[in-house]
DNA sequence: GTGATAAAGTTAGCTTGCTAAGTAAAATTC
DNA sequence: GAATTTTACTTAGCAAGCTAACTTTATCAC
């Protein structure tokens, strides 16, 4: 009976973090001239371009469309180019920018505020449980 | 050093957690002819309809013309209607058709369902836990 | 009473998300 | 080798989100 209560507050603050913390986000990445979704597809070129499309979709957990709409989007603001696969015809690689790659600092920098924002004054050992939990409900999920 | 780390993962989590949640429930709300985010908006009508579009977005915490265009779909299936106040032409009263009442029971099932999946197998112990740590966090970002 | 300001909602347009349907290329089957 | 199936991406259209600008109504200041 209370556990369902208490289940229901997590789930409620849940979304309630997740939809204010998207917001904030955006409205910060704004300045960098990029949209919430479009950094996390960049954090996985700055580990290692001229990946496909479709490994981005299987990276990012999002359908084909969706990355194909935001591939474009970031090729029109210079961050990204896109080149044809030489083997394989149906391929698109993606590839960093110079202006794309010095995005890195500055969006890992607004990434680590908000984790600061996020997790003030919680202790290292309540970080560790946290941790632990997020995992459970994560592995529940998939 | 190390927190950042498990910041890093719990932030991650997150926002991994709620995509997750976010489409399951969206696919799941599709046999209720709903898209997620109305379920919100019709839970609060559910405590009492007839209250207005202003409370609707400071309740949802979302912008005007989101609630505008949701009030309108909402209307358009047969959900909802609309009516203006008697003492301020300004303000639309939002209520419930018989047909937005019925939907209770089928949402509150399926979003019990959900908190279940995402919950399952964490003690009641843990779960208080984790509610304490779910209101800090929320509290640092309003 | 008039003009200025504020409030409530709307329209237009953008985004990341999705599904459905389509095109082109590659792989598989016979 | 031809036909069929699968794969990679694209287009079109929908949604909830947002911002900017707008219209209408009410309130306030003078």
């Amino acid at each position: 009976m209370n556990d369902n209560k208490v289940g229901c507050d997590i789930r409620e603050s849940l979304d309630k973090i997740s939809s204010k913390m998207r917001r904030d986000y955006s409205e910060s990445l704004r300045e960098l001239n990029l949209h919430v979704g479009q950094d996390k597809l960049l954090a996985r070129l700055w580990l290692g371009d001229g990946i496909t499309q479709m490994q981005l979709c299987e990276h990012l957990k999002c359908e084909p469309p969706t990355v194909t709409n935001m591939v474009k989007s970031l090729e029109l603001n210079g961050f990204i180019y896109r080149k044809r696969d030489e083997q394989d015809a149906r391929v698109m690689r993606i590839y960093l920018t110079d202006k794309g790659k010095q995005l890195e600092e500055p969006v890992d920098l607004k990434w680590k505020q908000q984790q600061a924002k996020l997790l003030h004054s919680i202790s290292p050992e309540e970080l560790l449980i946290l941790r632990e939990l997020m995992k459970r409900m994560e592995r529940n999920l998939f």
